[in-house]
DNA sequence: AATGTGTGTGTCACTTTGACGCAAAGATAA
DNA sequence: TTATCTTTGCGTCAAAGTGACACACACATT
């Protein structure tokens, strides 16, 4: 009998040859009312010199990657409720130049104006609108397209848009986020249609001012409700 | 400036302390006449003795993890088009009992007939119906059942049942095979007009015999057809 | 008082979905 | 030969959802 090696069933000793390392890529996607934008940050690695990367570092021995996830997030941000998800692999064994470096990539999506760049020491780090950016560091620019691709097909079915909004909004401005971020035009009675018909929007009875032309109603999202559902699981949400 | 330490910006060499073991796991997932069956192999790595578990490799130096995914499917099989789907990673960093090894798990699902297990040798391989499986080794379970929920939302938007039928099957046998799969009832009427709809199934103009009940037309998919709208990205494949 | 600009609303035609019952074809048993 | 069994193949109806489309309203500005 031909003993197969196989990590899952035989005792092997971990050989120092075959470990690598890893680490985890996080686009960063952020909203605000210029559009949808990506955090970047220079790269002074040949032969990548100019070119800007997304932020990623290496994974610890002790922790997990989303752990690691965690860590790139918010050593620039203090935002604590952090969303994040996971894309894919990426083990091409020359995409590094310093040697062999498997990545896992995610994606997160926040308000920018949640998140503080400490200029002093962050000179390098920019966000740059999605449609500007041309080549990238690595294989970033296909994990960036990756990933964007990802969160276009999320966003229709999870709420994650609504995290991004003001505490209240508008329709209008709900429409336009899932306009910029899902480069589409959208009908805006279907739309309204539609959140009317998931019922999740609390009609604050409250109104824009100071805008010269008919102000309209503001909105805030009933995340309780949301979340009742989503634990009943009677929710069908698709914008 | 506090230099920020990162992967991707400034040169720093890699050191072995923070390298790890990869691996891959598959969730091989087979279909035959009996149903949904799961490929698994007994695990004799303490303290998992008499558990089973997936089959898995290594990952190594100079190859990538679909490659190393390739060789896994392959060493028992002799398919050579082989599907599959990367999961999810799994970093915790206690999952495995040698030392830290960080798995990428994927799934792969194949007509069970395609795959030839050499038996001498691979007394401890084993189909187990998708509902008999219990406790696995390692966090096999978890892989497992989050596998499965891929699969189960991959295959209504994406032909990979059409694969695992024969290459002329009923109606029935293909309403069975998405009613095993996804573990739901489907109304025939309403089955047979959505496939109809999709305008894919070619008609053989061939019935089955020697059935003891009224025999069923025979059809074939029209994977050219498939391909063709797929490329011109004109397909809603939805069943 | 007129203008400009974005807001808020309803309808119609079309498609899709879910529910549902009955006659036909072949094999088998009486 | 006839009756019975089992599975196939088909159509309709009501309900819900989708996409396309036009006009009056409210506020600020001039």
């Amino acid at each position: 009998m031909t003993k197969v090696k196989n990590i899952n069933t035989w005792l092997t000793h971990l050989t120092n040859e075959s470990k690598t390392s890893i680490s985890v890529d996080c686009v960063i996607f952020g909203y605000d009312d210029e559009g949808l934008k990506v955090l970047l940050i220079d790269c002074n690695m040949p032969p990548y010199e100019g070119k800007k990367s997304l932020l990623g570092d290496l994974v610890q021995q002790n922790e997990t990657l989303e752990d690691a996830v965690i860590r790139v997030l918010q050593r620039r941000t203090t935002l604590t409720d952090l969303y994040f998800e996971e894309v894919k692999a990426y083990s091409d064994p020359n995409r590094h130049p310093l040697g062999r470096v498997v990545t896992i990539a995610y994606y997160s999506f926040i308000k920018i104006s949640d998140y503080k760049i400490h200029d002093s020491e962050d000179k390098h780090l920019e966000w740059i609108p999605i449609n500007d950016i041309d080549k990238l560091a690595f294989d970033h620019r296909l994990i960036l397209d990756e990933s964007y691709k990802s969160l276009r097909k999320k966003i229709r079915n999870h709420p994650i848009g609504f995290t991004l909004m003001p505490e209240k909004f508008t329709l209008m401005q709900l429409q336009n986020f899932y306009e910029t971020v899902l480069q589409i035009k959208m009908d805006r009675r279907n739309f309204r249609r539609k959140l009317n018909s998931l019922d999740l929007l609390i009609d604050l009875n409250e109104i824009q001012n100071n805008v010269s032309h008919r102000p309209a109603k503001l909105y805030s999202f009933d995340f309780k409700k949301y979340n009742r559902l989503m634990e009943i699981g009677v929710l069908d949400f698709a914008i």
